[in-house]
DNA sequence: CGTTACCCCTGGAGGC
DNA sequence: TGCCTCCAGGGGTAAC
């Protein structure tokens, strides 16, 4: 589900209630995910002060001064603020209860991930093993046209599924990697490595501007993903490609076109894409 | 090493 | 109404 846009609405819709909070209670409702949820995290982190809610990839985590909590949505999470005492749902995994309000993590497929790591936010980020295999930041300057020239040499898969690849860039799901291909005029199946520099260049730059159009307007919702305040995300609403199967292209009038791509359904637009 | 197939899980949609 | 199949914002692992 949420992928780098939608984890960082998240952060944001977190970072004015929860900054500086200390927590009161966490509450292992349903330790059931991708991993248990460690067992101690209910001793651990009351009294423990969010200092700063950061985000790395598709992970977020709180900084609690002597400790992150390390949480990945999968595929069908959705954290929200509720009011304390609000019940709880069949897939209310998660509580981490504040004095003024509660951090309730929903994930029905269970394929989200809720760690604790020792020692500080750089230590963390530099030692965690799901952490140091993550690849760069689409929207670090340094992720541009010549570094993802660099990263596809020798790369004959899909260029979808390099762009899809963690190791390779973060952030970067099913919707994000459609719509960037879509916006730099690239068709998903072309092997990576048969990439111009120029076509890279612009590759890089339609993954940048698809991320941040989709920040600003909150997101994709299409299923499960909702806001930390309940609200729904705006970016699906201007999809090109993702979603519109059989449908006719905005720009061409064609008819958009799907593939499967390592198991994931591609949608794009033949005569715009090449 | 790079690539692929398969698995984890629940729920909604559509066919019969 | 029910049952069956397929599909879904992710990612780890094993095997070639």
């Amino acid at each position: 589900m949420p992928e780098l846009p939608e984890v960082e609405v998240s952060r944001r819709g977190l970072l004015p209630h929860l900054t500086g909070k200390t927590i009161v209670e966490a509450k292992v409702r349903a330790p059931r995910l991708r991993r248990d949820i460690p067992a101690n995290l209910g001793r651990l982190l009351p009294g423990l002060r969010v200092a700063a809610i950061e985000r790395r990839g598709k992970y977020l985590l709180f900084d609690c001064e002597n400790g992150v909590l390390l949480l990945h949505l999968g595929m069908s999470g959705s954290l929200r603020l509720v009011a304390p005492g609000t019940a709880a749902g069949k897939h209310d995994h998660f509580d981490l209860v504040f004095a003024e309000s509660v951090l309730r993590l929903r994930d029905p497929r269970r394929f989200g991930l809720l760690d604790w790591i020792d020692g500080d936010l750089a230590a963390a980020l530099a030692s965690h093993p799901l952490l140091t295999v993550l690849g760069i930041e689409p929207l670090e300057p340094e992720f541009d046209g010549d570094w993802l020239y660099r990263a596809t040499r020798g790369r004959r898969a899909p260029v979808k599924q390099v762009l899809m690849d963690s190791h390779v860039v973060v952030g970067v799901g099913n919707i994000y990697a459609a719509e960037s291909l879509f916006r730099a005029g690239i068709s998903p199946l072309l092997p990576a490595e048969r990439l111009s520099r120029p076509r890279c260049r612009k590759l890089a730059e339609a993954v940048k501007e698809t991320l941040r159009e989709a920040i600003a307007v909150g997101g994709s919702s299409v299923r499960d993903y909702v806001h930390s305040d309940g609200g729904m995300g705006g970016f699906q609403l201007s999809c090109a490609v993702y979603g519109r199967e059989g449908e006719a292209c905005r720009a061409c009038g064609g008819t958009i076109r799907s593939v499967r791509l390592g198991g994931r359904a591609s949608c794009y637009c033949p005569h715009c894409q090449r």
